[in-house]
DNA sequence: GATGCGCTTTAAATGC
DNA sequence: GCATTTAAAGCGCATC
């Protein structure tokens, strides 16, 4: 690669990069205020969130947590 | 809320976030594909990230500069 | 306050402030090292920051954080 | 694992986390004192906290500089 | 090709 | 109740 390509090239790469970023915070903007809006009809976010969270999980995976969880809870003395 | 929970309504919103999210993964998959694309080209994208990095932390420090300077000139503003 | 006092006295501040940063780096490392160490002995760490987060909480509350989380999941008819 | 989770060691393990977790909240209360002391003697605390910031930053952005150059030192090597 | 590790990103908790 | 800070999860890379 000679400098001058490789340096262009590299500019333009970040530029790239750095505009997708910005998307990204945009979307992200959009997913905050969602949830801004479920809060001010008076949902729970943080259950909002973690409900979300599990359907997007694999459902055996989520399971298999919850047991582990619970037999630790258990050999400890606390109930889950 | 009306019966219990909403549930429309919730339905509505968890769809909603859904959505978005799954737009947040478009774009993540962008940025993905722009490392992928410069690393076939021979850049080193570890490096590449932390230069991105790097210039976002100089736009956060600026901005956190601002920030300060205007902290500071609300106190002189105050004490006189 | 005279400004040469006030600058004194705000650098030995900051070296206090960052000083206890510094410990406190440190306890979090130690903390690292143990789950680093349940982890070497084949335990689930995921589970295990879990089960300490319960403990910490309030009995209460966490059952009812559970409750609307059910809630919510029977709404949209998702089975927790 | 013996029985089916090695509960004695668990507790251990947990007891030893929630010993240096109080460490810490010990220290974080340390912390918390010297922004009460200096706000007693009228400092702006919130600029504070952004004076800290920056100057972490500056050392994050110093090692992250490091960091960058010792990658770009090693692809250099790499070519020869 | 799976496992582990470090870094990025996301969620939760705290403090004003 | 909002902004900041702290903890947890997820992801990507490198290694075996």
């Amino acid at each position: 690669m000679s400098d001058i390509v490789a340096a262009d090239r590299l500019k333009t790469l970040i530029e790239r990069i750095e505009r997708v970023e910005e998307e990204m915070d945009g979307v992200k903007e959009d997913r905050k205020e969602i949830y801004s809006e479920a809060k001010g009809e008076g949902f729970d976010t943080k259950a909002l969130r973690k409900l979300v969270k599990i359907r997007k999980m694999d459902r055996a995976k989520y399971q298999e947590e919850q047991a582990i969880l619970e037999l630790y809870g258990q050999a400890i003395g606390e109930n889950i």
